[in-house]
DNA sequence: GATTAGCACTCGGAAAGAATGAGTGCTAAT
DNA sequence: ATTAGCACTCATTCTTTCCGAGTGCTAATC
């Protein structure tokens, strides 16, 4: 069976009458609602069709057609024309640049605000490297270190001591740990690394293994794949996600961020770049297949990559949802452009 | 009326049944289920009775007794005998005595997965005084603030700069600030230190002012109630919480910190140490009163205080959760007073 | 041949009864 | 003071009925 022209005008209607009503849509609503002048015996045969070519399904005998997973992809693939009204959101996040961790809080926030929906973004996997490393002695028995890491990421972390340091010897780290580990990137710091600044360190060897620890844990949480989370709760708003049940395992996971990562990371693969959307089924995590996944990758301009995703339920208006995404890629692409630019007029 | 031992002993059996079982329980079970061998119509009187005296409701005509908060309280105040199986929890946090945060985090966290309720914990209000503060040279156009304060919670916060500076000037500031700064209570830092410093700072004058924006607005980070939450699904495991409407209402709370500590700021007052027990209307905050609210105090040697609070229905396993409660201050008093130890141990 | 009017049919959902049974209040007997 | 007994109430559950939206099919129409 072929789809041709009016098949195609009639799907769409349905699919976009489902998305407003969120209602089981039949012939006579669409004989009316559509401008092909068509009556609505010829709907149903056209809609039989449909049906038959897996795009449409009936809940029940007696009811209108509703769309199935392959009929929202065609629809989200070849008929949402994606369109106008770029602007608005414009202004709101334009502060903060500075910490990478408090521009991409705010993104999820806003993003959540203004669709209503739950969303999550990801910090970007750059390849991380240490900017700068500084060893501080805030008391005589706690040691901070503080490790800052290309993005401005900034991880603190005490490190307990046993001996007593005076303020030289923690200058005379500080001038090793530089030495070795500035501008090198976080995989980089390997054990081998380790061994010979402790040979350099002479004397001081056992303390700083117990600084290390210290660091390298602190190194490990940076090189963490940060997730920021918002709006969690606005699936509870979805009655069409009827299974409290699910729905609520759905909100533990979102409590979660080992298992976001993963979530997140199931997306990556093929068109790596823009907006990809998932549907029902297509989904990479289970308990989800009533909802739909929106991500978009946003881009620094040395390469690292990040995603923003949208969760929400499968009647999604995926058109406000690609276009706000779009803009907002566009805008986080832009500050990171601009900061970039700041910061490399040294 | 008066409330005789007899009625007493029916009103515990009633409560501590519907604790159980969550259905309405009438004369018939209490007669079998109570050690006082007396006929259902016998219990049915008092029963009558207890409902006048406001201790028990019927939901409906042919249903049996339910406790109204009025019989939640005389049960908690007067008939529930705290006792035993003190231990198991410990063990389980005795690491990371270093940042108060990730104890924090992890209190709410354990709390959360053994009752089986959403749980909150504030950090302590105690009289934060600065310990050490540091401006570190990141790179040319960004200044690294650190600010450690008492209870060794750390701020960082990124300057960024429009003014060449160089080593020496930084540690220049560095000076200023720790001796100015060093030991202040964050209350004490106001304009006129500000003012103060500046002055001494002669050439410099107007970088300061730049700094001093970002370190107050660090320290303004510092100093807000930090309150860290586990848990939150929990509460629509309750099906009692039957309107998911209202149920996702508290949950949205549950995501602005700003409320939370709105809700937890309400029930300081009376006995302000040890255990608070809020039952359904005696709660601080709308769309609770199907919850209930308990909260315990730790405090640490200086004597400065946090709360953690567990939500749940107002059909709680309040012996358990106040028994949870009473050992994991308790301990938490004790991690405190360690870590004090070691740290005075200087 | 495509379209449409017409009609019988299906079936979910709302409304209305009927049956069940847990639980009550009251009275009279113990 | 306690209890047995009985009539009564009323959520809950299950049927039954009814309604109507929507269908598929056929025969008439363009």
């Amino acid at each position: 069976m072929e789809l041709d022209e009016r098949k195609v005008k009639i799907l769409k209607a349905i699919v976009m009458n489902y998305l407003e009503t969120g209602e089981p849509v039949g012939s006579r609503t669409i004989s009316k609602y559509s401008d092909l002048n068509l009556s609505s015996a010829t709907i149903r045969n056209e809609m039989a069709d449909l049906e038959e070519m897996g795009y449409i399904v009936q809940p029940h005998t007696s009811a209108g057609r509703v769309p199935t997973d392959a009929g929202y992809r065609f629809y989200v693939d070849r008929l949402m024309e994606e369109k106008e009204e770029v602007e608005e959101v414009k202004g709101t996040l334009l502060e903060r640049v500075d910490r990478m961790e408090l521009l991409l809080k705010q993104v999820a926030k806003v993003l959540a605000c203004n669709t209503n929906y739950a969303t999550l973004v990801t910090a970007p996997n750059y390849k991380k490297t240490v900017k700068f490393i500084q060893l501080s002695l805030v008391d005589s028995s706690n040691l901070l270190a503080v490790i800052v890491v290309d993005g401005n990421i900034i991880k603190n972390q005490m490190i307990r001591l046993n001996v007593m340091l005076d303020t030289e010897d923690v200058l005379k780290f500080n001038i090793l740990l530089n030495t070795f580990l500035q501008g090198a990137s976080l995989e980089d710091i390997n054990l081998e690394m380790i061994q010979e600044m402790k040979k350099q360190s002479g004397e001081y060897a056992d303390i700083l293994d117990h600084i290390f620890q210290g660091i390298t844990e602190a190194i490990h949480e940076a090189q963490e794949i940060d997730i920021y989370t918002s709006g969690a709760t606005n699936i509870l708003k979805y009655p069409e996600l009827g299974d409290i049940q699910k729905t609520s395992e759905l909100l533990e996971k979102f409590e979660d961020k080992e298992e976001l990562t993963q979530l997140i990371e199931g997306t990556v693969g093929e068109d790596d770049s823009g907006i990809q959307v998932f549907i029902g089924e297509e989904t990479p995590v289970q308990n989800m297949k009533d909802c739909s996944l929106v991500t978009a990758t946003y881009q620094m301009p040395e390469g690292a990559k990040g995603k923003i995703g949208i969760i929400g339920p499968k009647r999604m208006d995926y058109k406000k949802v690609v276009n706000t995404l779009k803009n907002l890629t566009i805008e986080l692409d832009d500050i990171f452009k601009k900061g970039r630019e700041v910061t490399n007029d040294e």
